[in-house]
DNA sequence: CGAGGCCTTGACCGCGGTCAATGCCCGTGG
DNA sequence: CCACGGGCATTGACCGCGGTCAAGGCCTCG
């Protein structure tokens, strides 16, 4: 059982940074695993969350509501961490509904539990800040992304860095996540269309 | 003369975490003040650069060539920390120029200085997590901005955050930082167009 | 079989980009 | 001191990408 535990966490630690087998020990105690079969909201906007996810297998989305239409602002898969950001780290509500796409396996940890293991490990405070880079220069792409590409570069590149997300995730989201919508994203797909 | 670097440091834990007697006397020894009377490039593209400056007054940019232009990807004034993102962090050339804009004051130090203090202070892990958490939320705000509001509207809520910014930084800069172009952000400015 | 999601297709049009000319300000040299 | 040149900003004419609105197709599930 907490075998299955520090398989995830493992990979954790692959995909970030090395951690100590002690941090890995009490890492195992500050953790939940969380199984769901289904599609399922996991936080809701207006709502405090102090969770972060790491998933270990299935996909998950952040989306808000914006003159009443959902807006993707992230996905994530597995080896990704989510989280309602601005909730998290800025203990405010979240702005954002996040929701788990696919069938899923998320190991969650709570803000506290990350301050106390961080005060023990430096590693752990380490990996925070390595996922924090991680979401910011892809951010920082996003950026270049919508101030300079057409409806269409910015569909390629997103299928040339995820090419199963049209099998995982609907289109409207993916519409909305790179900043055009549902019909435009509809035309560039129909090879009809194409130059 | 350290008292001045003293003095800087103050505001970098004023600004940002508070840091102990022992880690401010650490850091003077592994800051330099840099000064500049007029704007001057201080990083070029293609250099590496494995430094991060303090400014403790002034004004300074990131901009990167695109197609011939110059696109301002970030702005920073007294107490914001600058380098050049991507090669401080992933040592790799720089994308982008590094400008200082007005008459400034800095306080550089290293990558590998960072990473001695981080190992001595817990307090330089937090500081560093901030900076990048701070940017991640700018980043954040300027995705919404680019996806939904109109060049009227991204040139207004720059004017809310930051009113002296016409005063100091020329309109070509921030008509690419805000990804409009010059001839759209005279428009814009001049209140004959306005409804 | 019918209803409701999700996606596609069509017609229209407006924001803001491009290109090009002109204006304005300031520093430099004759 | 004035004239010239270059950088920065303004203004005008034009037009295309992609947004909006609306209708219709196509699953899946009760």
């Amino acid at each position: 059982m907490s075998e299955e535990k520090r398989n995830i966490i493992n990979k954790v630690a692959e995909h970030y940074t090395p951690l100590g087998d002690a941090c890995i020990e009490e890492y195992i105690k500050s953790t939940k695993i969380l199984r769901y079969d289904k599609p399922t909201v996991i936080i809701k906007e207006g709502e405090y969350s102090d969770k972060t996810y790491f998933i270990a297998s299935g996909a998950a989305g952040a989306y808000y509501l914006k003159d009443g239409k959902d807006i993707s602002d992230w996905f994530a898969f597995e080896n990704d961490f989510i989280s309602s950001v601005n909730s998290f780290i800025l203990d405010v509500p979240s702005p954002h509904y996040v929701e788990v796409l696919e069938p899923s396996v998320l190991l969650e940890i709570s803000r506290d539990e990350v301050n106390r293991l961080t005060a023990l490990f430096p590693e752990v405070g380490m990996l925070g800040y390595q996922i924090v880079v991680k979401v910011m220069l892809q951010l920082q792409h996003r950026i270049v992304s919508l101030q300079f590409e057409t409806a269409q570069q910015k569909y390629d590149n997103l299928l040339k860095i995820r090419p199963d997300i049209t099998q995982r995730v609907p289109l409207t989201h993916i519409a909305s996540f790179i900043g055009i919508t549902l019909e435009t994203l509809s035309r560039i797909r129909n090879p009809k269309n194409r130059i």
